[in-house]
RNA sequence: GGGGUGUUAGCUCAGCUGGGAGAGCAUCUGCCUUACAAGCAGGGGGUCAUAGGUUCGAGCCCUAUACGCCCCACCA
């Protein structure tokens, strides 16, 4: 079989996924023989296409529901997509206006029809783009939260927490866009730093116009809702004036004076215009004080006000045409520069506008109670676990959720409204007759639910809740819930109260955070910045295992990451040298053999690779079961690179290359065992280039599917594995001196060696030809025992390198710049004298010698030897040296 | 204002419960050596932000300071 010379991940990719698919690989089925593990997809909008953030996200799950897969259980990841209520609805209007529709003339149905037309095309392409990746999910389990499942257990949690008290209608102040026309909930408000001016307006005293206060505004058309002006109680400035009125300017309505300890003294005059309808402060002042409530501004952000100029304009354009009167008429102070934060609408980014409304509300204080609760006792838990403090922060400050919304993509709320007796019914099964006087003439409450309110329900609702199905009971709760740290309180949260309210139990026990994706320069990726990449791109160029390992190496939980080419291309380079160490061990293995070796055929070299390779494994398991994909990966990628290819390979071509079959056979085994139990270790992270190497040695087996690679004892060579570090102490030495004095491959030198006993003397015998083969040797003389040889020659002309129970000496000299030379030794003999003097220290000192472990100690005395002994040399060495 | 977090090589970042400072990229030197130039061999480059403290021993623990980032709250 001949292999491309460079791995093409573009021929390879989409016919491996198939075969997966083909052989059913992603499906979890309930198996009394397996235990279960579970990860629910968090589930991505149907507004548009997969971005970084989703490639990093399907990367963490898809490494851990492989792994898990292969470590024997029944690993299920359940994918589904999410109908996105508002950021939908705001497309499709969009959509639909270009082909000149609008939603209105549409009507509910009709526009509901388009809104799944949309959904069933942008589903698709996230599926498609998701497949590319390399998901392994289990598509015949792909969910929907508006496909019938889902909906009616929407409706049920709704009637539950209405039936428990928990869900209540209110006529409160709530956040709303005018653009959307809709309410929204404080988590989807979003403060912007934007530049305006603060403005200081005079309000006359009643029945006096000479005398008046300032009060400061950033929003002076609000003004014709307000109600009162307040101080702090404790400024000494204003305590006479509390109680008295005012006349608002322009209306000319009588307003009093009030005080609260709402108000800051030091800002502005210290007296602040309170608007209950239009400010969410001002509305709880509001309360305290029994205020009443004149709302001034429409659900589209215009002015209500009858009779006056301003009645219908713009909120806006109202404020300047307020100011302009204002002057006129000398009610203006002054006016000032001024940056603060206003609250825009996360989705459309219209300034929101604080209404008062009739809204439904989910009690959440003895919800966020459970949520609490459930970290307090552990079940459940963050990694990294400083996340909790976020949530618990969240949670004690908590308020009531808005949960309705005033658009037509979602779920519609379940309360049905008497026109006879007013009665209210909730309920999840369509309404024909009201409860109370049976009367047919009823109506459904024209608002949908907020579509946090479906995704919160999805770890059980995907499973079949609140239908008790075999699904539900083998793989609820889920095991670890994946997500980026952004959407915490949106989703996790909520997902736990849910959980915990609806079925008893924590939907997950472990939530992995992830950080964000960013650009090169740390920016953000977003759309209008133009500085997105979009993964398939990426996918297309490089393959999407280079992908995959870019974003998951050298990454620690919870940190943000910047996507860098490079970074893939390094990961391309990686997957390019699997690619090339197989086709070398498939290039000089004509025969096939099993994985049988037999431990009495093998030399140092096979020995010592083997011990790594169960090392690796031992620690990769452990990395793996703590999420610590970065680090586990980093081994796999230096074990594979550097301890097979660079190494290995190298020390066993010349046994390949040879005509002994036998010894052929031997060496083959190793290194298909070494490679195999590689590819399986990496498949977690690149499984295409995986699946593709272990389908040429086994056409009809699936790598997905076999065993994760175990720790095997006897393959563990601790004596060996210590040698073979050892001989690659050695060469690495003389390669770094034949480097350092620019001697050239071609010139070859005698290598004579000075060992203190017949195992290092073995060792190194046995090396001869590597010796040979990496580092330009001639030819290898060994002396045991035996320092004739110095007394001999004239050892000034020899480079000498000294380690443990050896010394080896070079002639290199002839070829080399002495003064040069001399200077290195002074240098190494300094550093020498540095470390003799720590160690020294070290085990002179009382305290570390009663105190410190027995085997660090013993290591300190090894070094004092060590290096005094080296010292003794190269003193030696180096009067030598200065008096030729 | 509250909370979190970061400061390690030229750049981007790892560094698990305290005990040898690491990777990738970049850079320099020498190599197209029959798996791989998307490669091989080798080199240079770090007072682990600063100042104290705990410890036999601190990149890691504690305190303070400086600068940065994130989240929450939001002052009209």
């Amino acid at each position: 079989m001949e292999l491309e010379k460079k791995y093409n991940p573009k021929d390879i990719e989409e016919k491996i996924y198939k075969k997966w698919i083909d052989n059913n690989c992603f499906d979890a089925k309930p198996n009394k023989d397996k235990k279960p593990f579970t990860i629910i997809m968090p589930p991505p909008n149907v507004t548009g296409k997969l971005h970084m953030g989703h490639a990093l996200d399907i990367s963490i799950q898809d490494a851990i529901i492989r792994y898990k897969r292969m470590s024997g259980f029944e690993a299920l990841w359940q994918p589904g997509t999410d109908h996105a209520a508002i950021s939908t609805e705001i497309k499709v209007i969009e959509h639909l206006k270009k082909n000149g529709i609008d939603k209105y003339e549409l009507g509910r149905d009709g526009f509901l029809e388009k809104a799944w037309e949309w959904k069933n095309k942008y589903e698709n392409n996230i599926i498609e783009q998701q497949k590319r990746l390399g998901a392994s999910c289990d598509w015949k389990k792909l969910r929907f939260t508006m496909d019938e499942g889902c909906s009616e257990a929407v409706l049920l949690a709704f009637k539950n927490l209405y039936d428990k008290g928990l869900i209540y209608k209110g006529n409160k102040i709530v956040n709303w866009c005018p653009n959307c026309k809709t309410s929204i909930s404080d988590a989807e408000v979003v403060y912007e730093e934007q530049k305006s001016f603060l403005y200081y307006i005079r309000y006359y005293f009643e029945n006096d116009n000479k005398n008046y206060i300032v009060v400061a505004t950033t929003r002076p058309e609000t003004m014709f809702g307000d109600t009162a002006v307040c101080v702090n109680p404790d400024d000494d400035r204003y305590k006479d004036i509390v109680g008295k009125n005012l006349v608002l300017p322009i209306i000319g309505r009588i307003i009093p004076i009030i005080s609260d300890s709402y108000v800051d003294k030091e800002f502005g005059t210290g007296i602040v215009k309170i608007t209950p309808s239009h400010d969410v402060n001002d509305y709880e002042v509001g309360i305290r004080h029994n205020l009443e409530c004149i709302n001034v501004i429409s659900d589209d952000g215009k002015i209500v006000l009858k009779n006056t100029i301003y009645d219908g304009m713009d909120r806006f354009e109202a404020r300047k045409l307020v100011i302009d009167e204002l002057k006129k008429n000398s009610f203006i102070e002054k006016i000032e520069e001024y940056t603060h934060n206003v609250g825009v609408h996360d989705k459309c980014g219209s300034v929101v506008e604080p209404l008062i409304k009739s809204q439904w509300f989910v009690k959440m204080k003895p919800l966020a109670e459970l949520a609490i609760k459930a970290l307090e006792t552990k079940d459940l838990t963050f990694i990294p676990d400083n996340y909790k403090n976020t949530y618990l922060h969240w949670l004690n400050n908590i308020r009531d959720w808005c949960i309705s919304r005033q658009i037509w993509w979602g779920h519609r709320i379940p309360v049905f409204y008497c026109r006879d007796c007013g009665h209210i019914t909730v309920s999840s099964k369509k309404v024909e007759f009201c409860e109370k006087c049976n009367s047919e003439n009823i109506y459904q409450d024209e608002d949908t639910l907020d579509t946090w309110f479906s995704s919160a329900l999805w770890p059980f609702s995907t499973l079949g809740w609140p239908k008790e199905t075999e699904e539900y009971k083998y793989f609820y709760p889920t095991n670890v819930l994946v997500t980026a740290y952004d959407i915490i309180f949106f989703w996790v949260i909520r997902m736990v109260f849910s959980g915990i309210e609806h079925t008893g139990k924590c939907p997950f026990n472990e939530v992995l955070i992830h950080g964000i994706v960013r650009d090169e320069l740390g920016r953000k990726m977003s759309k209008s910045l133009g500085n997105g990449i979009d993964p398939l791109d990426v996918v297309e160029k490089y393959g999407a295992d280079a992908l995959r390992l870019s974003l998951l190496i050298g990454n620690a939980p919870g940190n943000d990451m910047r996507y860098f080419d490079e970074r893939v291309e390094s990961s391309r380079n990686f997957l390019n040298k699997v690619w090339n160490a197989t086709r070398f061990i498939i290039k000089s293995n004509e025969i096939s053999f099993d994985l049988k070796i037999d431990v009495s055929d093998l030399k140092i070299e096979d020995k010592w690779i083997l011990t790594s390779l169960n090392n690796l494994i031992v620690e990769v398991i452990n990395n793996m079961d703590k999420y610590e994909f970065g680090i586990a990966l980093s081994k796999i990628q230096k074990f594979i690179w550097e301890d097979f290819c660079d190494w290995y390979i190298e020390l066993v071509k010349y046994r390949i290359y040879s005509e002994d079959k036998l010894e052929k056979e031997n060496v083959g085994k190793v290194l298909k065992l070494v490679l195999i139990s590689s590819i399986k270790l990496l498949h977690p992270f690149a499984p295409f280039i995986t699946e593709e190497i272990y389908e040429i040695f086994y056409p009809d087996k699936l790598l997905i599917i076999q065993e994760y690679p175990k720790y095997e004892k006897e393959h563990i060579f601790n004596d060996d594995f210590n040698n073979m570090q050892f001989i690659k102490d050695i060469i690495r030495g003389i390669r770094n001196r034949r480097a350092e004095l620019n001697v050239p491959n071609s010139k070859k030198t005698n290598l004579i060696f000075l060992v203190e006993n017949d195992t290092i003397y073995n060792v190194i015998n046995s090396f001869e030809v590597h010796f040979k083969n990496f580092c330009s040797a001639d030819k290898i003389e060994i002396f045991k025992n035996d320092k004739s040889f110095l007394s001999k020659n004239d050892i000034s002309k020899y480079i000498q390198l000294v380690f443990n129970n050896c010394v080896l000496y070079i002639p290199l000299y002839e070829l080399v710049d002495r003064d040069k030379e001399i200077e290195r030794l002074e240098k190494e003999k300094k550093n020498n004298q540095f470390e003799l003097d720590r160690a020294t220290s070290l085990v002179n000192n009382e305290n570390f010698v009663s105190k410190a472990p027995k085997d660090k100690i013993e290591k300190e005395k090894e070094k004092i030897n060590k290096y005094f002994s080296i010292i003794k040399e190269l003193k030696e060495k180096l009067e030598q040296f200065k008096n030729n």
